[in-house]
DNA sequence: GCGACAG
DNA sequence: ATCTTGTCGC
């Protein structure tokens, strides 16, 4: 698949700022039901290494059907700021997305979706860009108030909220004994369409399949380099 | 001014 | 993200 030009801000202030203006654009409704070829979406990186991205194409009845691979190096990343990832890797997954054979009908994220300051976490700047469904899948909290505690049945959830009130996401708990997951819907899915989705994807372990598995394929890859 | 702070 | 030993538990 090929793909518009992914702009790189010049500072953090102009960052912030493209945020303010694209978040604006995202649409938070829709059913992920009867999508069958996610692409699941995570990075490994090293100092002095270059970051390594990995799209697995992961079909939901048929398993992992390919794997796509973007490196990009050290010196042309932009920093890691908190509330700015996207900047930083999602040019990386770009990479990974070009080289799949075929596009897929939703992308999983690891990382926030409209779980963010301002409504623009990687997820949501990934699938607005791409004009595809996102839900991201983070292993920790970046915003949101979570509304009680999270019984620990795995499956049990509980709602994130913005100060405004606002429904950002869920606190997830996909396994018992392991530490909730941030699920937040990125673009074109609704928060509970979102949840519907990842408590439907199949889960061994913490992740769902599909992002534990570009989870360890980004690891082969960035130590398979030198 | 003091915390909080995805990967 | 990565750095890291042992340790608890299935």
């Amino acid at each position: 698949m090929d793909l518009p030009p992914f702009p790189t801000p010049r500072s953090p202030e102009e960052a912030v700022a493209l945020q303010r203006v694209l978040s604006e654009r995202l649409i938070l409704e829709g059913s992920l039901e009867g999508v069958r070829r996610v692409a699941a979406l995570d990075a490994a990186h090293k100092k002095g290494k270059p970051l390594v991205a990995v799209a697995v194409l992961y079909h939901l009845e048929k398993g992992p059907l390919f794997v796509g691979r973007g490196v990009v190096e050290e010196t042309g990343l932009f920093p890691y700021i908190p509330g700015l990832l996207s900047f930083r890797e999602a040019p990386a997954y770009l990479e990974a997305l070009r080289a799949l054979p075929e596009p897929p009908e939703a992308l999983l994220v690891d990382g926030q979706g409209i779980a963010h300051p301002r409504r623009l976490g990687i997820a949501a700047h990934l699938g607005l860009h791409l004009d595809l469904p996102a839900v991201g899948v983070a292993k920790r909290l970046l915003y949101g108030r979570p509304q009680g505690p999270l019984p620990e049945e795995a499956g049990s959830h509980v709602p994130l909220l913005s100060p405004k009130g606002e429904l950002l996401g869920f606190l997830y708990r996909s396994r018992r004994g392991v530490k909730p997951l941030v699920v937040s819907p990125g673009h074109r899915v609704g928060p509970w369409e979102a949840l519907a989705f990842v408590r439907a994807l199949p889960t061994r372990y913490r992740l769902p399949e599909p992002l534990r598995l570009a989870h360890l394929e980004a690891g082969k890859a960035l130590k398979a380099l030198d």
